[in-house]
DNA sequence: AACCAATTTGCCACCGGTGGCAAGTAAATC
DNA sequence: GATTTACTTGCCACCGGTGGCAAATTGGTT
């Protein structure tokens, strides 16, 4: 257990003052070459490296970013996490992650507590918690570095990342259409969550298209887990009349809907076609693989990230310069075929 | 942005030092109970809260913990991520997640280096970089409180919790003999990881109970992903002597025989029987469920953190009591059956 | 040689807490 | 009532950096 070098040893041996040394870290432009040289090679010597408390402490940076979101599914997390870390090591940032719930009372209060807490420079935002304008003003108001990823575009670009999911779903409306599928369901996220009506808007519109109008009791919600999406695929294949094509809000839903359409004995995508949206693992590790929407999630969260990163490194304009806005694609795979009977 | 309070504040309204303060905070006994009051009084009013650096600054404590690992399976990293977290939350610290290069000769000096810049309290290593002896040797030389979580026993009860893969693996031998298999065949993990060695010794110990004996043409390593399951579930039932059951180092790997199954059309389980080994998500989506061993991995996050918070505030014997080690279970669903034309 | 501007460097206070020790106060003992 | 003991509280240095400003150095001018 060696003790750690500070800036006082490393100031003693290169026979400076710890102002130099501390601006050779800092990469102040005003340090003289062979100052410099010396310094950074004593630096290295010692395997010296800062203190980022005391560092903190004097100068209201931490090198820590935080990432924020409420319960979300693993798949979709581990994607975002490997982005924001990607970019994170690259630019000396770790990274604080911190759960928390969207509809507690107390969530503006928590996040704002986690950041003064962990004096973050900054936070990722995750959905639904991202859909939060009180916490989105409390965080604006605090004046802190932050970034929401999302489906809507609710704030300005230099503070969001949106995929825009409403055309997403308009695109696997006009493919449905396109395999001459009429009797169409939908399977909904909850509805308070913004991601969710924009999914079933742009699902509709595009419907709209080519004249199909989605039946009232054939949209059906669930709430994103493959649990619902067992419940809410038996109420639709268990009635009397029943849909040749179901789309469920995501994966794991339409996971749910393959299950029960096996268990009732109904071949997928011969008498059923089924879509999901994510693409995510399990996507493709169901039989028959699943017909869904890309979301681009590590895009969004290497985006995210550097526009962060660019918030903090001071230079705002840049960080609105970043991309903000993202697009899902179709992915085909086994689960979507040509309505049974029809020919193109 | 309204400005934080800060422990001289707190001092000079509730009219005392701000040793005392920080004594309050700090929950320290010798307080007297009206000054106590007075002092936790005022810091309520002013929602004051410490800031974490300069304590650090000045303790050495960061109430920061750091998860490290190398590209886990994101549904097991989500386990115990929120395992860790939950415990984290209840406590007061904040979780730090760190990927790191198992392979790469630096991992020492990275992880050594996350741990001092960020100033962490302690570190949860997970596998396989857990099975890194170098590693745990420099952690403990650096005198950092940490805790490894490993399917072998390979440190001090103070320092791991593990789980018997060994004796599962065993369990699911017992099974498929029972269930009348005796061609079977076993899809392992990278052999350089002890998780899976003791696995395929499990097993093959459980299987020569029965006087059962694994053909070594029959034991295929994959690493692990749902695509080298793929592969290996090729080799296995393209060739001319096809094994009655099946069992993969993982679930994923087990869905990837699934999938190979399902396009050669055989049938599972009537006449392949398919088990795989974690029980995360995964196995209850796909088609047929698949039965396989329940990893306790949430079970043993919450332990594992539990140990690292005892050894950091200072009580190491009670870490060391805490249950270090879990046994994971046998899961059964319907992808394993008795082996056609076997009766019992 | 004297002077001035520009660049490089050093000094010291400060960030917001905690540790050690001394001082103050109240209760207990003789 | 004086002295001891135990308990509370306050003072000040210190943790390891950075910011502001003054001082020192450098080089170019007149």
């Amino acid at each position: 257990m060696q003790k750690q070098a500070t800036i006082n040893d490393v100031a003693r041996i290169a026979g400076v003052s710890k102002r130099t040394v501390s601006r050779v870290i800092n990469g102040s432009l005003s340090v003289g070459d062979t100052t410099r040289t010396r310094v950074e090679k004593v630096i290295s010597e010692l395997k010296y490296s800062p203190n980022t408390q005391a560092r903190g402490l004097a100068s209201s940076r931490s090198y820590l970013l935080g990432l924020i979101y409420d319960n979300p599914d693993a798949l979709y997390l581990d994607d975002v996490q490997r982005g924001v870390l990607e970019v994170c090591s690259n630019l000396g940032y770790e990274l604080v992650v911190h759960p928390c719930r969207y509809r507690s009372e107390t969530l503006v209060q928590d996040c704002l507590r986690f950041m003064q807490r962990s004096k973050l420079d900054g936070v990722i935002v995750l959905p639904p918690v991202s859909e939060s304008e009180t916490l989105a003003q409390a965080l604006k108001d605090s004046g802190s570095p932050y970034v929401r990823l999302s489906s809507v575009a609710l704030d300005e670009a230099k503070h969001i990342v949106v995929s825009d999911d409403r055309a997403a779903a308009a695109e696997m409306a006009r493919y449905f259409a396109q395999l001459g599928h009429e009797h169409i369901a939908f399977i909904s996220g909850p509805q308070r969550y913004k991601s969710s009506t924009e999914r079933m808007e742009g699902f509709q519109l595009g419907l709209s298209a080519y004249g199909i109008k989605l039946r009232t009791d054939w949209i059906i919600e669930g709430n994103n887990t493959f649990e619902t999406g067992i419940e809410c695929a038996r109420q639709l294949l268990q009635a009397e009349e029943k849909p040749t094509a179901i789309f469920a809000n995501n994966d794991q839903m339409a996971a749910g809907v393959l299950k029960v359409a096996h268990s009732l004995g109904i071949k997928v995508p011969e008498q059923l076609s089924v879509a999901g949206f994510d693409d995510n693992m399990l996507a493709s590790r169901v039989i028959p693989a699943l017909t869904t929407i890309k979301r681009p999630v590590r895009q969004m969260a290497l985006l995210a990230t550097s526009k962060m990163i660019m918030s903090i490194e001071n230079n705002d304009k840049a960080a609105s310069n970043v991309a903000a806005k993202v697009a899902p694609t179709l992915v085909v795979r086994e689960s979507t075929a040509r309505v049974a009977g029809s020919s193109d």
